[in-house]
DNA sequence: TGTACATCAGTGAACGCGCGTTCACTGATGTAC
DNA sequence: TGTACATCAGTGAACGCGCGTTCACTGATGTAC
């Protein structure tokens, strides 16, 4: 029967967020719209009145978990340490549900459709931004960018190996989060003697 | 009917590397036994003659294929800096079919079952061994190993989004691998002045 | 070496199952008077 | 404000389809004599 307009944009809402951490645990071929839709209190006929296909409820689920991500990142700011403290953690390495969906499914995307490889692409040039943002001023400009990339893409790489791992060799699994994250963090310039690893100045709060 | 045992030993043999390949290019769940089995030339009933499920196919197929990787690896050794410019290149980017089974499938792995995650676990081990061997004796013994694991793990990330941003992003698709190429490069100890980025000694062959 | 027979890799029809998607229908919501 | 009716979000049965797996059968291979 008919809901209100209220009523409907919450669905839509709960579609959006149950198929989004759904897809994040289980991949996009690991779960159906069945399931999906039961998830936020449906039925799966419902669902075709809020997306043309499974293929558009990834993609604008996807772009729906990464804008949530990056409003939670711009709200309370982090400095790049902090950053790389969080995306190098056990914790994110576990919480498949709430972690980044670049992450979640790097290697599945290049297989998917268009517009989830659009999303991706967008997602990854606004996190790289976010991280660069956070990058103390000691950094050289020319240098932000390219050390914001290859943190994000690194560390994409060390969590999905961490968790591939995880339940078969955990101490590898921690050593690779934390070699990874040794590696992406900045070398500051030289005062006279040998160079320096950063040792965080915070950002002004 | 009957074939001789030389004969069902070269099906096998195309099982698995046709196996592999197309897990490799559409993913797990993106290629079904039939097409496997017809790409070998056979039917797909003479596939559970070889194997008794589609996961155990998927787990030999992965340890086949990275065997194979470490073999090639060990015959024609490389220094450090030669294996990350082909890990880094954009011909192992778009070469699914022939590239490293690690990087296809890395954050798929963590959903498949356990034997296809202990492949992964050996077959990263494995790697890395190789890779430490190829550090030249300047870096320090204790930094080889955080270094080898490192740049392999950052390196799928990179490949995986590389990958998926390259139609609809061919620069950034570009611009990630060289960013993190750079920042796994190790850095050597001073000497009296500042840190040097490495420039390659060979190895002897 | 030649013959009879057991073996078993490979074939292809058939199995149940869950998938994404469609559609006739329901009934509360929103609207026109 | 009250009534009649159009709208449309949501339901659930049904669709065709391809999946992984099973199995009776085939016939060349391998073996025993």
């Amino acid at each position: 029967m008919r809901v209100s307009k209220e009523q409907a944009q919450t669905n839509r809402t709960s579609l959006l967020q149950a198929a989004g951490r759904l897809f994040r645990e289980k991949g996009f071929d690991g779960v159906g719209v069945a399931e999906v839709a039961k998830e936020a209190g449906l039925t799966h006929g419902a669902l075709y009145a809020h997306f043309p296909s499974k293929d558009a409820l990834a993609a604008e689920a996807f772009s729906d978990g990464i804008a949530h991500r990056l409003v939670s990142m711009r709200r309370r700011k982090r400095t790049f340490e902090e950053y790389l403290d969080a995306m190098f953690s056990t914790e994110h390495r576990d919480n498949l549900a709430n972690g980044c969906p670049m992450t979640a499914s790097a290697s599945e995307i290049a297989r998917q459709g268009t517009a989830v490889a659009a999303s991706f692409a967008h997602a990854f040039e606004d996190t790289a931004a976010i991280l660069e943002e956070s990058l103390w001023s000691e950094v050289p400009a020319s240098q932000k960018r390219h050390l914001a990339i290859s943190a994000l893409a690194a560390q994409i790489g060390a969590i999905a190996v961490a968790r591939a791992v995880a339940k078969v060799d955990p101490s590898l699994s921690k050593e690779v989060l934390q070699a990874v994250r040794n590696t992406v963090r900045p070398t500051l310039p030289t005062k006279g003697g040998k160079a320096r690893k950063s040792r965080l100045p915070r950002l002004p709060r």
